[in-house]
RNA sequence: UUGGACGUCGGCAAGCGGUAAGCCACCGGGUUUUGAUCCCGGCAUUCGCAGGUUCGAAUCCUGCCGUCCAAGCCA
C-alpha cells in the first residue's frame, strides 16, 4: 500500500537532455531506430571518475535503448600512449560492470589514409611546408582573420607526391603537415585549415613502425565513429567548437554514415584535480603511491579505497548530465558509499588509538567469548564471537579526565557500556611522569553481561573496545582529501596545484583490532564500530600483516558539535 | 560589436506557457547497546538583471551582466 502510494506520488525525473535528443531522433525515424554509442579514451593514463561518468552515460544509454556501446581506444598519437594504459582501462571498464567489444582507432589507419587521399584529389587538402611557428603566426587570433599559406595553392599532383613521400618517411618531423583547405578567415579557429596528418617517427604501441605519419583527432574521430556505425557521439563541452569540423570531414569524404556529436559538461569534484597531466605528475613524482593510491580520483584509486562499482554507477546517475560547468561536492560521493556500506558491511571493533583499561574485579587470566551481531540492520548477516578479558583497550578519545558538558563517554566515576559486553565504571586514572594518562582502572558489573542491566539503569555512552590479550595489531591508513582547496580552479595567482597538497591526506595508525579481522580477505569492507568503513587493502594486507584503508568515516555529530562550540 | 556555450536553493538537478520535483548539505524533534543507522518535520512567493508579449512567463521576445571554451603539428 505504502509502496503504491510512493509510486504514484513520486515524480519521476525526466530524461536528461541527451536522451531527449535521442528520443527526438528516434521519433524522426533516424538511424533505423538504432542507438549506438562509444567510450573513446586515449590510452595515455588511467581512467578517473570523470571517465566513470562518461562510461556510465554511454553504456547506460546503450542499455536503455537496447543498443550497443563500444570501448574504443583513440590511439592516434604514439608519443603519449602505452599498452599499460590500455590494459588498465579495460580492467576499469569491466570493474564498473560493463563488458564491451573493444576497438582501436589504429586499426583504421589505412581507411583514414584513403580518405586523406580523397580530400587531396578533391582539392580540399594540401601539404603545407611552413614551420609550426609560421603556421601559428598565420592562423590569426579569435578577433583577427588568418592568412593563407603560400603552399595553399599547390596542385593536386604535387600534394599527392608530397603526401606520399611524407608517408614513406622522407621528411623530418615538423617539416610539413597535411592540412584541410577550408577558410583561413573563419570565425571558428578550428576551421582555419586544420592539420590532418603530422609526421611522427615514433613506434606506435600497436602498429609499430609501419607509419611515420599519424592522423589528428579532429580528422580521425568522426571517421572512427562512422566506421563503427556510431549514431550518437557523446563528448565533453570543450569539443563544442570542434563540431563544425567533425561535420565537415564527414561531409567531404565518402563516409558510411554521419554520427551526431553531442557535448556535455565534464565532472569536477571538490578537493581534487581531474586532469590526466596532473594525475600523471603526481604518480611520476612520487607524490602518491601510484595510479591506484586510495587518495587518487582514479577508478583504480577508488577501488582500492573501498568504493564499489555500484556506488560509482549510482553517483554518476544521481549527479545527472547537463551542459553547466559544475563542481560536485566530494561529500556527495561519500554519502553514497556510506549508505551502501551501512547496508552491506559487517561490523567489527578496532581501536585506532589504544588506551589500556584494566577491569580490577574481573578474574585474572579469564577470557570469555561474547556474541556480537554483524549488522544490526540485517539479522541475516549473523553473529560472531568476540573475546573479552581483564585487560582491554578503548579509544583514547573516549576518555576525558575533565569532561565537558554532554560528554557521554568515560570519565572518572562515570559508567559506560562496552558494546556487546558489560557496564564499566572508571575508578582510577594512572599517569606517567609527564602527566599523560597511561591506563585506567575500572570495575565491571557482572550482571550487565551482553550490555543490558537487569535493574533497568541506563547509561549514556557505549564504547567499542578490544581484548588486550587477544587483539591483533594492524596498520590502519586514514585517508583524507588529496588537496586542501575546495575548488582547484580557484588557485591563487602564481601558485601551483601541488602547493595545495593536503599534508594529512594519509595518516598511518598502529591499531588494535579484534582477532576475527586477520582472516579478512583483501578487498573486503567492514564498518569499524563508531569509526567508519574500512577495507582490507588489496595490495599489502595479509593475516601476518593486516592493513586496512579507511574508505570513509562515519558521520560524527559529536565532533561537529565540538567544532561549532569552539 | 570575434565566435560558440551556459546561468533555477549552500552543492547537484527537474522543469519545455498554467502558477518552483527530487537528492545531498543544513536546522529542529523521536527511536537506538554505534553521538552511526532509522523515523518525523522544516528548508527558493521565486528562477543572473532590466524591460516587453500574454488572462497567465523560470519557460516566448529584446537589451544588459556574469562564467566557461577557442590562437597544439594534444585528445
Amino acid at each position: 500500500m505504502a509502496a503504491e502510494n510512493n509510486q504514484t506520488e513520486e515524480k519521476t525525473k525526466g530524461p536528461d537532455f541527451i536522451r531527449q535528443i535521442i528520443n527526438e531522433d528516434l521519433a524522426q525515424g533516424k538511424n533505423d531506430g538504432k542507438v549506438h554509442t562509444r567510450f573513446p579514451p586515449e590510452p595515455n593514463g588511467y581512467l578517473h571518475i570523470g571517465h566513470g561518468k562518461s562510461i556510465c552515460l554511454n553504456f547506460g544509454i546503450a542499455e536503455d535503448y537496447k543498443g550497443v556501446c563500444n570501448l574504443r581506444f583513440d590511439d592516434t598519437n604514439p608519443t603519449k600512449e602505452d599498452q599499460e594504459y590500455v590494459d588498465s582501462i579495460i580492467e576499469d571498464v569491466r570493474w564498473l560492470g560493463f563488458d564491451p567489444e573493444i576497438f582501436y582507432a589504429s586499426d583504421y589507419f589505412d581507411q583514414f589514409y584513403a580518405w586523406a587521399l580523397e580530400l587531396i584529389d578533391a582539392g580540399k587538402a594540401y601539404v603545407d611546408s611552413q614551420s609550426a611557428d609560421e603556421i601559428r603566426q598565420s592562423r590569426g587570433t579569435p578577433t583577427k582573420p588568418g592568412v593563407d599559406s603560400p603552399y595553399r595553392t599547390r596542385s593536386v599532383e604535387e600534394n599527392r607526391d608530397l603526401f606520399t613521400r611524407m608517408t614513406a618517411g622522407e621528411f623530418e618531423e615538423g617539416s610539413c603537415i597535411l592540412r584541410a583547405k577550408i577558410d583561413m578567415a573563419h570565425q571558428n579557429m578550428n576551421m582555419r585549415d586544420p592539420a590532418i596528418y603530422r609526421i611522427r617517427k615514433e613506434s606506435h604501441h600497436r602498429t609499430g613502425d609501419k607509419w611515420s605519419i599519424y592522423p589528428m583527432y579532429d580528422f580521425a574521430h568522426g571517421f572512427e565513429d562512422a566506421i563503427e556505425g556510431i549514431t550518437h557521439s557523446i563528448c565533453t563541452l570543450e569539443f563544442e567548437n570542434h563540431r563544425p569540423l567533425y561535420d565537415w570531414f564527414l561531409n567531404n569524404v565518402s563516409a558510411p554514415c554521419h554520427p551526431r556529436q553531442i557535448e556535455f559538461a565534464r565532472l569536477n569534484l571538490s578537493y581534487t584535480v581531474m586532469s590526466k597531466r596532473k594525475l600523471l605528475e603526481l604518480v611520476t613524482e612520487g607524490l602518491v603511491a601510484g595510479w591506484d593510491d586510495p587518495r587518487m580520483p582514479t577508478l583504480s584509486g577508488f577501488r582500492r579505497r573501498g568504493y564499489t562499482p555500484a556506488s560509482i554507477r549510482r553517483f554518476a546517475r544521481e549527479i545527472g548530465v547537463s551542459k553547466v560547468n559544475s563542481l560536485v561536492d566530494i561529500s556527495f560521493l561519500q554519502f553514497i558509499i556510506r549508505e551502501e556500506l551501512n547496508e552491506n558491511a559487517d561490523r567489527a571493533m578496532a581501536v585506532l588509538d589504544p588506551l589500556k583499561v584494566t577491569i580490577t574485579n574481573y578474574p585474572e587470566g579469564q577470557i570469555e567469548e561474547l556474541e556480537a551481531e554483524n549488522n544490526p540492520g540485517n539479522p541475516e548477516a549473523g553473529c560472531r564471537m568476540v573475546p573479552f578479558g581483564r585487560e582491554i583497550y578503548i579509544e583514547r578519545d573516549d576518555f576525558m579526565e575533565e569532561p565537558p558538558r554532554k560528554f557521554f563517554r568515560l570519565a572518572p566515576g562515570k559508567e559506560v557500556r562496552l558494546k556487546h559486553a558489560y557496564f564499566i565504571t572508571c575508578d582510577e586514572v594512572i599517569k606517567d611522569n609527564n602527566g599523560n594518562v597511561t591506563e585506567l582502572l575500572c570495575s565491571y558489573d557482572p550482571a550487565t553481561k551482553g550490555g543490558d542491566s537487569p535493574d533497568g539503569r541506563k547509561v549514556k555512552g557505549t564504547l567499542h573496545w578490544v581484548s588486550a590479550e587477544k587483539a591483533v595489531e594492524a596498520e590502519v591508513r586514514l585517508y583524507d582529501n588529496l588537496f586542501s582547496l575546495e575548488n582547484m580552479d580557484d588557485m591563487e595567482e602564481g601558485k601551483d596545484y601541488k602547493d595545495y597538497l593536503n599534508p594529512e591526506s594519509l595518516v598511518i595508525r598502529k591499531a588494535m583490532v579484534e582477532p576475527s579481522l586477520v582472516d579478512a580477505p583483501a578487498g573486503k569492507s567492514f564498518q569499524f564500530l563508531r569509526q567508519g568503513y574500512f577495507c582490507a587493502d588489496t595490495g599489502d594486507h595479509s593475516s601476518a600483516h593486516p592493513v586496512f584503508n579507511r574508505t570513509v568515516a562515519l558521520k560524527d555529530s559529536w565532533a561537529k558539535m565540538q567544532k561549532k562550540n569552539k
